[in-house]
DNA sequence: ACCTGAACACCGTTCAAGT
DNA sequence: ACCTGAACACCGTTCAAGT
């Protein structure tokens, strides 16, 4: 399987990853085609044997960030498989901070840069395997009496919609500094999230 | 003020008009400054005398875009002056609806779209006088003992952050069709924003 | 199968020039 | 002040051609 080759034998993989580094550079609006080519050290339209257009490359890029995102998720969880609080915790703060740390890759993955998603499988299938794994804890939570009885994938879209929300919004600079002069966004966060928790003095 | 002008005497405007259709129609990806100039039925520089960038001219339909959100929420909500739940109901469903009937309007205003966006303060104004609104309403809620005692503005970063997780996600198409084939986009959003209310059975 | 180079239709932005 | 047209450096995508 690997013998002489024009480049480096896994150009497409090359590709991707010349593309994280320059969506990490640059941002979304800096991210091209031809860039990532040169980047790779190949012509302007050798992508083109690997991938049919630039959507499919921001898909594979977007695929690749939720493999690392459920990885982080996975890390940041699984030390506390008998504690399901210290669970949501951790797996909450996980997420924030791929968001954070990755900005830009977070926004192609959930800002309608890539336009028809459905029509990437392995897109389809990282994020929701990611899903499940905020479906698993959820459900570890509700056994423990931590959040409150109800179809666990709901809750689940509920948790990870308040925390996408916040998340999202600190990232576009809208949460108003009248907010942010007194909390950090770890104690927003946090704040929501604690006001899901069952047995919690406010809720 | 009105007298003889070359092409309508509110260019301006009318590039910021043929923007917004454009959005509509083709989504972020197809919104050019050469297209809404054509569409405008001036040539492709003429935008230059209006907006320095593309990105000022993003800012401006962004801007645009807060205050209708901004006149939608205060329609919804007015009514029920003295209904704080109801107002939440009303105010929150509001957002959701601007969000699926305005898709790509709601992507630049929140998705990354507009790069700096703290450069234009109209902008700014328009984003926190549409916060400032559903401080008023968490207030009035907090005060009917229907949201929890907290920093208003903290409890407000929260509920909004809940409804445009959601809302944001369903756009992006990445809630689970486990949830989806069971639970209508309403539902969903309902069922979160129920969780945060007091006196809730389930809370 | 994998890659190159020329070509095409599009961009955003600048600038000298016209009214 | 407001607009035009040519020009420049970039795009994404296609295609004939080379190995």
């Amino acid at each position: 399987m690997a013998s002489k080759k024009y480049h480096h034998g896994d150009l497409k993989n090359a590709l991707i990853q010349a593309g994280i580094k320059i969506l990490a550079k640059e941002g979304v609006g800096g991210l091209s085609l031809r860039k990532v080519a040169k980047k790779a050290g190949v012509s302007h339209s050798a992508p083109y044997a690997h991938f049919p257009d630039k959507q499919s490359l921001i898909a594979a890029i977007s695929t690749e960030g939720f493999k690392q995102l459920y990885a982080e998720l996975d890390a940041a969880v699984s030390p506390y498989a008998n504690d399901p609080r210290r669970q949501l915790e951790a797996g909450a703060w996980a997420y924030v901070q791929f968001a954070m740390n990755n900005t830009d890759t977070f926004n192609i993955m959930f800002s309608g840069v890539l336009e028809k998603e459905k029509d990437y499988p392995a897109f389809v299938e990282s994020s929701r395997k990611t899903f499940e794994r905020v479906v698993d804890v959820v459900r570890a939570c509700q056994d423990a009496g931590v959040l409150r009885p109800a179809p666990a994938e709901l809750l689940a879209v509920s948790v990870w919609g308040q925390l996408h929300g916040i998340v999202s919004l600190a990232l576009e600079g809208q949460i108003s500094h009248v907010v942010l002069d007194r909390f950090s966004v770890r104690e927003i966060v946090f704040s929501a999230l604690n006001q899901m928790v069952l047995g919690n003095p406010l809720s």
